[in-house]
DNA sequence: GCTGAAATCGCCTAACG
DNA sequence: CGTTAGGCGATTTCAGC
């Protein structure tokens, strides 16, 4: 599953669809310069090949009555791989847990989570998550601002990338 | 901006195109229980006032060639608004920085990156991140896995939470 | 005001070269 | 990959609740 699959018009596809993933099949096409039924093909083969894994719509989190955001630093006292997975079916289970990544360092796992309010965040942190078995420690930082939310990749790395190794 | 502006329907709309934001409107109107056209209009209302920011294709970054991914906790040496606007236009401004959070503790921002490999990151570090005016700073972790990335928002819990206020 | 029905227009998507 | 072409979805218009 290289990049080396793919070529300048499917790396700009996919370009594209990071920005606007519900542009037209016909207005992909013709920003790639291919007709529209190989840009749908490519599309497809995208899918399929797992390079592109789903469209999701970005929502106002503050204006649907969630005004807390937060990260958690989790730390576990046991690091054996079958509480490893256990911790994370757990966070694959909280709602309020949207992100959960593994860690190397001192800390085990960051998680992003989001609440309607502090006082919902701060029940579900002392009731379930410090509760959760095997959590050792958790440091929380409330996020005061978001400053930048990209999404997926930088294509234009890549593509620097690409031109320097050719 | 509230949710009382949104009715049941809005917000079953909201949750359908956070799960797949390439659905149909027929589709989505189904799902939904009413016909096409007010259900594209819904949806043209709910980008209007801001409850939809964009739709955004998920890419497989690994697959295309970014190996590395980080958490950076970067504290800065003053906390004036000038400084921290500064710092964050920064963020902006560097394509493998791909998130920027400002954070309440001692830590100011959390930053997640990627990278094609460690030697770039690295560089990037050392270069461009801890040498950048203002910071004083800068702890990062690899991530070794990620085990949960769940878009935006838990629908489900607003739900609940209507219908207990109800 | 909304919704829904009908009609138009444009896109999607197969088949073929 | 491009072209053609048929069917379906998107989108406007208009009537009804």
């Amino acid at each position: 599953m290289a990049t080396h699959k793919l070529d300048e018009i499917d790396r700009k596809i996919l370009a594209e669809l990071q920005e606007d993933g519900r542009m037209t099949n016909v207005e992909l096409a013709r920003r790639v310069g291919i007709s529209a039924p190989p840009c749908l093909r490519r599309v497809r083969a995208l899918e399929e090949d797992g390079y592109i894994s789903g469209y999701h719509a970005r929502v106002n989190i503050r204006a649907l009555g969630f005004e807390v955001q937060v990260f958690a630093m989790v730390g576990l006292t046991s690091q054996a791989e079958a509480d490893l997975s256990r911790f994370e079916n757990r966070c694959r289970a909280w709602p309020l847990v949207r992100e959960c990544h593994m860690l190397n360092g001192e800390v085990d796992f960051i998680l992003k989570c989001v609440a309607p309010d502090l006082s919902t965040f701060q029940t579900f942190l002392t009731e379930e998550l410090t509760a959760a078995e095997n959590v050792a420690s958790v440091k929380t930082s409330l996020v005061i601002r978001g400053a930048k939310d990209a999404p997926g990749v930088p294509f234009d790395v890549l593509e620097e990338r690409l031109a320097r190794s050719a």
